[in-house]
DNA sequence: CAGTGAGCGAGCTTCCGCTTGACTT
């Protein structure tokens, strides 16, 4: 018999409120939420009003099944979830799923989890809100609705197993979009100027050995104009015409969110989003930090007293300034604070380095939040050049006055500054001083596109534009690259040439051509060819769902409902309607998207060559398909080529392959790209090249390198050589010990078998043995289920949803042995 | 495994947001 069940969704946190309440309360978690709309079909009765049909999800039964367990036995039930949309929703799926009166079961919500929020909380409970219910009801039906009724609409007309919904498709468009910015990008370059000066001493007329370094604010489109500039500093003199100071400071950033957290562990770490996840999940569990997934930059009131305190025990009390930070995201739900280390007064925590690395990271930035802002001086040196009054030089200084937060912490930025300008002490001068001039450089530089999205930046943007939560930024980063819409990048660059001209100090001009390397961009996310064509698909007959404001419209409206100003199967039907129109004059109207274009003229044949989507990919194809002519040559494109910008060269020279490299053993030696990448034939042979070698390339003897050193790769596995049925049976080394490979089927040796002694009858008895009883292949990633089972395999008993009527019809197995 | 790109049809795929482990190969 227990007095108070007390459910919360997170066990971590559970586990923390137990030890708060005392023992008259037992805490239990939902480890999220329990129930979701059906997956066998919509899930939503669209004959009834969009009535949502709601399951216990599988994985969440046994958990279910417990908690009804004590609720039964307790006395009185505490839905203690989360205190937003989602949270709502999963007390009022518990209230359901374990029979509780909705009406009289007591809700209390807290925002940090601390002794005093506690207790605070359990004095004053409330009523589950169902406005906010039916908020986050609206929520899950326009995902599902969206989601399962796009998808569908890309496999008729794009390719099957695609996929669209509401955050995913934006977040390709985003990038899809950025990479046509960069294509369509036109580099311009001009001319930098940056001069070195010595001071003059305005007593002895010596020269100080100190270096003042500036530039001109302008820059020079040509390199005559960069010239001639240069030529007009030769006999001039230069002096200090202003000296400018002024005051400046720089403010600590706010405490993490997740999405903060991303980007800065990706910036300073190099930490994947997903493994930054991963990496605080763990901190967070062993109660080292709070909670991880927040959209808040709020600290507990306890927080920010014990932060004040170790900020003037550690740098004394001109570094405190303790403040609150104000949400700049208005789709924030603050349902917990902001990431911060659980003890302040802990530096260091964390199982192994990368943990440790980033609790170090949210210690310090955390710390320096409460602190003061640094205090700068910057100074702004304008200097005359006596036969030019047309251009000024300028120095830039800064010097810290008071270090402030910056003891301790500073944020990053994404974009690493080109050239950027050092700022440091300058030299002491005065107005009017004459200065003795070193190297003048005028030096060539490029404009340059827009950066491609890392996943902490697009993370960044999603959050700007108020799409996806905290809990979905890594999975739907995940998912994009899944779908194979987006990838990563792994461009090497390109050398470039840049003039540079320097004017020396003895008067004399030099030029010279320098190279540089751009274009490189490694990690980097890149839209793929299929992820362009369904982009433009959706973007062409969806535009509403692809608007980067449809998420903000619809949360205004979620807003309403949970105000209780608009009834949310009302709002759910004013969208619905209109849209499964689109849906349907889509599927009747719209033409197969393939992404076709015409590139020009084969030279050869005259005929036409098209860069298009094809069931197995982007692909070349020369010629037309008709009823009675000849077919079209197809060849694939390689990876890094897009649809969109290869150039007819480029698609010639992919018809260079299948080629003839020589002959061995008085066979030809061919090397082609197969449906696995590059490989060459010698015969019956097939060798794969290595990784990274260019099949174009491939010259004879390196051909002759691979064969041989694959053959004798092969040899090295191969134990007994044997033969049954008329086919080779081997037994061979492989990853899981020795095997039988024959006919395509490999069959692990038992451990006590000899295999350089078995015999070709007990191979034989072992092949039966497997093929009478494959083993099943189960689990949820068995994308690649094998193709060559033909012994009748028993499937594991349907997991789900196979009606009856399919379940018939299935029973009746379709003998396929041979 | 290895020169696919036609067409038909059955049966499959798919969303977003809450939470953690249990699983591969």
């Amino acid at each position: 018999m227990i007095k108070n069940l007390v459910i919360v969704e997170s066990p971590a946190k559970a586990k923390t409120i137990e030890k708060f309440l005392g023992e008259d309360f037992v805490v239990k978690s939902s480890y999220g939420h329990i129930r979701d709309l059906s997956d066998n079909g919509l899930g939503i009765d669209l004959n009834n009003n969009f009535e949502p049909d709601y399951q216990i999800s599988a994985d969440k039964e046994k958990v279910v099944a417990e908690l009804k367990k004590l609720s039964k036995d307790a006395q009185e039930v505490w839905l203690a979830t989360d205190e937003d949309r989602e949270g709502e929703a999963i007390s009022w799926h518990l209230a359901k799923a374990l029979g509780l009166n909705i009406d009289s079961t007591k809700r209390i919500v807290f925002h940090e989890i601390t002794k005093p929020a506690i207790l605070k909380a359990i004095q004053n409970p409330r009523k589950i809100d169902q406005n906010l219910v039916n908020a986050q009801q609206a929520r899950r039906v326009l995902d599902r609705l969206v989601g399962f009724e796009l998808s569908p609409v890309l496999w008729k007309k794009v390719k099957p197993s695609l996929s669209a919904g509401r955050v995913q498709s934006v977040a390709v468009k985003l990038i899809v979009e950025r990479e046509r910015e960069i294509n369509s990008f036109n580099t311009a370059s001009s001319f930098k100027v940056t001069a070195d000066f010595h001071p003059i001493d305005e007593k002895t007329n010596q020269i100080q050995a100190a270096v003042l370094k500036a530039e001109l604010p302008e820059r020079f489109k040509t390199q005559e104009q960069a010239e001639e500039f240069l030529k007009s500093c030769i006999d001039s003199n230069f002096k200090i015409l202003d000296i400018e100071v002024k005051p400046g400071y720089k403010s600590p950033s706010a405490p993490f969110t997740t999405s903060t957290l991303q980007q800065e562990a990706s910036r300073k770490l190099g930490y994947s989003v997903t493994r930054t996840m991963q990496v605080a999940q763990k901190l967070y569990e062993a109660g080292h930090i709070t909670y991880m997934r927040t959209d808040s930059v709020n600290l507990s009131e306890t927080a920010v007293e014990d932060i004040k305190k170790q900020v003037i025990s550690h740098y004394g009390p001109n570094y405190s300034n303790p403040k609150k930070y104000a949400n700049k995201n208005e789709s924030a739900q603050e349902a917990h604070e902001a990431i911060r280390p659980t003890y302040i007064s802990i530096p260091s925590a964390g199982e192994d380095d990368s943990e440790k690395r980033l609790y170090d990271l949210i210690w310090k930035r955390t710390i320096a939040s409460q602190m003061s802002n640094a205090i700068l001086e910057k100074t702004n040196v304008k200097i005359e050049i006596s036969k030019n009054k047309n251009h000024q030089f300028q120095a830039f200084g800064e010097v810290l006055k008071f270090d402030g937060f910056l003891k301790v912490y500073l944020e990053s930025k994404d974009d690493e500054t080109e050239d950027e300008d050092v700022k440091g002490m300058l030299p002491p001068l005065s107005v009017g001083q004459n200065l003795d001039k070193m190297d003048i450089q005028a030096i060539e530089r490029f404009s340059r596109p827009p950066a491609r999205y890392s996943e902490a930046a697009l993370v960044k943007k999603l959050e700007e534009l108020g799409i996806g939560r905290p809990s979905t930024y890594a999975p739907t980063i995940t998912t994009v690259q899944k779908r194979q819409y987006v990838e990563k990048s792994e461009l090497e660059g390109h050398e470039r040439k840049f003039q540079a001209l320097t004017l020396k100090k003895n008067n004399q001009l030099d030029v010279q051509t320098q190279t540089e390397i751009t274009g490189k961009d490694k990690g980097k996310l890149v839209p793929t060819n299929i992820g362009m064509v369904v982009n433009d698909f959706l973007d062409a007959n969806f535009s509403q769902i692809m608007d980067y404001n449809f998420t903000a419209s619809v949360e205004k409206q979620f807003d309403n409902i949970a105000d209780g100003t608009q009834v949310w199967k009302e709002m759910i039907g004013s969208f619905y309607l209109p849209f499964h129109q689109t849906v349907d004059d889509t599927l009747k109207n719209s033409e197969r998207a393939k992404g076709e274009r015409l590139l020009g003229v084969d030279p050869k044949s005259g005929d036409n060559i098209y860069a298009k989507m094809g069931r197995y990919g982007a692909m070349i194809q020369i010629g037309e398909l008709t009823d009675d002519g000849p077919k079209p040559k197809y060849a694939k494109i390689r990876s890094g080529q897009f649809l969109e910008t290869i150039t007819l060269e480029d698609a010639l020279e992919l018809f260079k392959l299948p080629k003839e490299l020589g002959e061995m053993e008085d066979q030809k030696i061919l090397v082609n790209i197969g449906r696995f990448g590059p490989y060459v034939q010698v015969g019956k042979e097939f060798f794969s090249l290595p990784k990274g070698e260019d099949p174009y390339e491939l010259k004879l003897d390196r051909a002759l390198e691979i064969i041989l050193e694959k053959r004798e790769d092969k040899l090295s596995k191969l134990i007994q050589d044997l033969e049954f049925d008329g086919k080779p049976l081997q037994i061979l080394k492989g990853r899981f010990g020795p095997y039988i490979s024959w006919n395509k089927l490999n069959v692990t040796l038992p451990k006590d078998v000899d295999p350089n002694t078995i015999s070709l009858e007990e191979c034989v008895k072992l092949i039966d043995a497997k093929k009478a009883n494959p083993t099943v292949k189960k689990g949820k990633f068995g994308k690649a289920a094998p193709k060559t089972d033909d012994a009748a395999a028993p499937k594991k008993a349907a997991p789900k949803k196979t009606t009856t009527k399919k379940a018939t019809t299935k029973a009746s197995p379709k003998p396929k042995k041979k």
